[in-house]
DNA sequence: CATGAGGCCGCCT
DNA sequence: GAGGCGGCCTCAT
């Protein structure tokens, strides 16, 4: 039994309860995921990310601040853009954040 | 509100 | 087995 997909298909699930349009952080993620699995962290989850997070909706996340991860914040800017998330100052409004049920 | 300095949790050399 | 790093977080200045 492989507890690893396991992690990694929580953090994909979590992520697609973010609706289009909105955004959310790799924190609040990790806590979601976290409280169920008891594991993980913040860059736990922009690990599986980067590795399963092609098939989602991975722009979605953000860091705490709002602003985009550096390695990712051109591509990231320019989906949500497509999502009508408009990136003032190179962050995020908190109008588009969403909470993920605790 | 913007920066800076720890710290946390796993994973990879 | 030890050390270093990451699509980070939080608290303090």
């Amino acid at each position: 039994m492989e507890e690893i997909d396991e992690y990694a298909d929580a953090v994909l699930a979590a992520l697609d309860l973010v609706p289009p349009g909105r955004i959310t952080s790799y924190g609040r993620v990790a806590q979601y995921v976290g409280r169920s699995l008891g594991r993980g962290g913040p860059r736990q989850v922009a690990k599986v990310m980067r590795d399963y997070g092609a098939s989602v909706a991975w722009y979605r996340c953000v860091k705490s601040d709002r602003s985009l991860a550096v390695e990712v914040a051109w591509r990231q800017a320019e989906m949500l853009s497509s999502e009508g998330v408009p990136l003032r100052n190179g962050r995020v409004p908190k109008e588009y954040w969403f909470d993920l049920p605790s």
